[in-house]
DNA sequence: TAGATTGTTAATCGATTAACAATC
DNA sequence: TAGATTGTTAATCGATTAACAATC
């Protein structure tokens, strides 16, 4: 599997399919046409053929494709074969919320702590998860193996944090602050930017008014 | 000012522009060119031009861009020149999450209601805002003049949130649950949906290792 | 004026769609 | 076999980048 040259375009789209084969999956459908899934998820057949043919062909001439072997091959393009080790940095709201998801641990992504620099917070249990000081950070990310952080802090937190996981063996952020971290090393980023998102919305109300 | 034919693509970054002025308005720079603007954002100065040219003519031959000016004009192409009334479904984690969220409160988003369906939940204030009973929502929405709705309930319950909505008079609708909402009229959505954000982490994970 | 930088056209690049031969 | 549907190449479309004349 030399995932090569895919566009990211490509890759924002594979959650996409998964989360519809899981639909089929758990509705009992066996198999479906690239026809039928573009009316289900809204892409044109051909950019469904196109995209699956990046990773392999995994359809059949005259037949189509086999939901659940398709599903799984998904889901192993997207790196769901084995669990990941989380934690999340800033126990507020938006860390709670996170950190009650049942949804991510069901994929994988096992929360292992969650860390504050508000002793209020410290020593909580969240979904029988401990909120830990931040001072234990970069010595817990190592020991318990922790590749993801996920950064819950204000805008103003957020960058201190990326430096200090930079000095940790974790590799990817999802950073929810509404910030574009300076990252120096090859750490995967994601970001959430719920106001950018939140503006493109008063944008098309904006238009659709004209 | 016609946005017409503005493409996705550039109205998604209409936001970032916003943000990176903000950020220079708050420390005094007076004017940018798209060069320096580029060096800071990450988008070629030539596509920095040709994004805010859609819109018109907001530079200066041999100056470059009048920093306050141009965030006031992105405010105004972004629909910040008026609030919007917004309420939110689900006073969960998130939905609490979100209502304290005082950066919304401060570009115009204004929070009037939380609904829930849980007993427990209603009649309690969240940042000085009710938690209302659903049975209330057609009516509270359309005596508000609430515009925007953020589904934050579980993914069974956005469905039936989002067919409500389509009963008043709102018509926009940010959607947190993690499902592609059937909507029939003209109806404004923006997804967040963070599972299908997080499964790219993994995916560039994978990819990465091999 | 000379230098700087925009606004805008043209060229390039990449992504999506269409078409169809291969084949189940 | 005949029908269906993939895999894949070619055509189209759209977005990004480069170039440069206009002009402050």
């Amino acid at each position: 599997m030399k995932d090569k040259n895919i566009s990211v375009a490509v890759i924002r789209r594979l959650p996409k399919y998964h989360r519809y084969l899981k639909e089929l999956l758990d509705n009992d459908v066996k198999r479906i046409s690239s026809k039928e899934l573009s009316k289900m998820i809204g892409f044109t057949a051909s950019q469904i053929r196109q995209d699956l043919n990046n990773f392999g062909g995994f359809g059949q001439q005259g037949y189509g494709y086999n939901v659940e072997d398709l599903y799984m091959e998904i889901g192993k393009i997207l790196g769901l074969t084995r669990p990941y080790n989380v934690v999340i940095v800033g126990a507020g709201n938006l860390g709670q919320a996170l950190a009650n998801y049942t949804s991510f641990d069901r994929l994988g992504f096992k929360l292992q702590a969650m860390f504050d620099v508000n002793p209020k917070m410290i020593g909580l249990k969240i979904n029988s998860v401990n909120v830990i000081d931040m001072d234990q950070f970069e010595t817990f990310v190592d020991e318990n193996n922790v590749e993801i952080v996920y950064i819950c802090t204000s805008r103003e937190g957020a960058q201190d944090v990326a430096d200090r996981i930079q000095k940790t063996k974790a590799r990817a952020i999802w950073n929810f602050a509404p910030v574009d971290l300076k990252i120096k090393n090859d750490m995967i980023v994601e970001n959430i930017h719920l106001i950018d998102n939140l503006l493109t919305v008063s944008y098309f109300l904006k238009s659709r008014m004209e």
